[in-house]
DNA sequence: AAAAATATGTCAGCATTGTTGACATATTTT
DNA sequence: AAAATATGTCAACAATGCTGACATATTTTT
């Protein structure tokens, strides 16, 4: 049997489904007329925000091997979304960057997610933005939390250019 | 160039990314032992928690195409875990449920994601489970809003059976 | 300096789960 | 009787995971 706080909790949990489903919807139509699929998304996304990433950072974020992670970054040099540099510390360390042509592409695609969190946001009530912030930041597994927290945080102190 | 609002906007985008990943971690690993994979699991949840549910609104639920869906079904009627019967009235529809196998595996993978949502909400400030519950639902598309609310609330109107 | 460890890349094969397109069957609606 | 609907199935293919093995360059340790 289930107890009715439990019943509560599971429709939250179906709630991410929901949600998650739909919001990557709009970028994968986008991608459609690249060529590309999620995989190079999420690649844009993190080199985008996270600019000279190194290649091992980037698997711990995607939690994925480095062969499914060569495969689609590869398209992505390729196709001149991603250009890697050698690191100045360590020359064994390759840099990620995005070209302009990449940067664009992270652009238009984050433009519609974008959109649709905002005016979530928008139409639900003030503070709601902390609360979602606090609980999801909670189902990150306890060790890693840290680490994600500073991730999305990061380019909050850098200086916006133009 | 990005505003700060977008920023903060874009670490919420983030941070939906990394909670969904290590959400659906415990059920993955659960999922193994059983030679099963997240699409199993999808099929398992949602038939479990609609019993006698369509395969027209499975269909419509995960998104996906009923060659996908077929493929993933017939594993686990074969394994025992789901059965169908002849709609009542309509005899072409196949209506699905969970056998007690079956319901016991959907309880074995939903345990470990209730214990790290309820963990996530008390850690999380009073009054988080329902900004929570709005953004959510902000995030799924406007036509699909209502139907996923009756959907995941529906249950809450069953006798709680022993 | 030699050995070990590290960061990355690559080849090959395979598994899961998504897709399209075509067609078959049973049943219900028109 | 004809058309529409719900489901199932076959075949081919695409995207993106995986494992295992091995190669190269570089840095760290001994």
């Amino acid at each position: 049997m289930m107890t009715s706080r439990e019943q509560e909790v599971v429709e939250l949990i179906e709630l991410l489904f929901f949600a998650y489903r739909d919001f990557v919807s709009d970028p994968d139509e986008i991608l459609r007329d690249y060529g590309f699929g999620r995989a190079h998304h999420r690649i844009v996304h993190f080199v985008g925000r996270n600019p000279g990433i190194r290649v091992a950072e980037l698997l711990d974020i995607l939690r994925i091997t480095k062969q499914s992670l060569g495969r689609v970054l590869k398209d992505l040099i390729e196709s001149g979304h991603v250009e890697q540099r050698e690191g100045d510390s360590d020359r064994r360390h390759r840099l990620l960057f995005l070209t302009e042509k990449g940067e664009s592409l992270r652009r238009k695609l984050v433009g519609p997610q974008i959109e649709r969190f905002s005016a979530a946001l928008k139409a639900s009530g003030p503070g709601s933005t902390g609360a979602y912030r606090d609980v999801l930041l909670h189902l990150v597994n306890p060790e890693d939390r840290k680490e994600v927290e500073a991730r999305i945080s990061r380019n909050l102190a850098m200086p916006v250019l133009d």
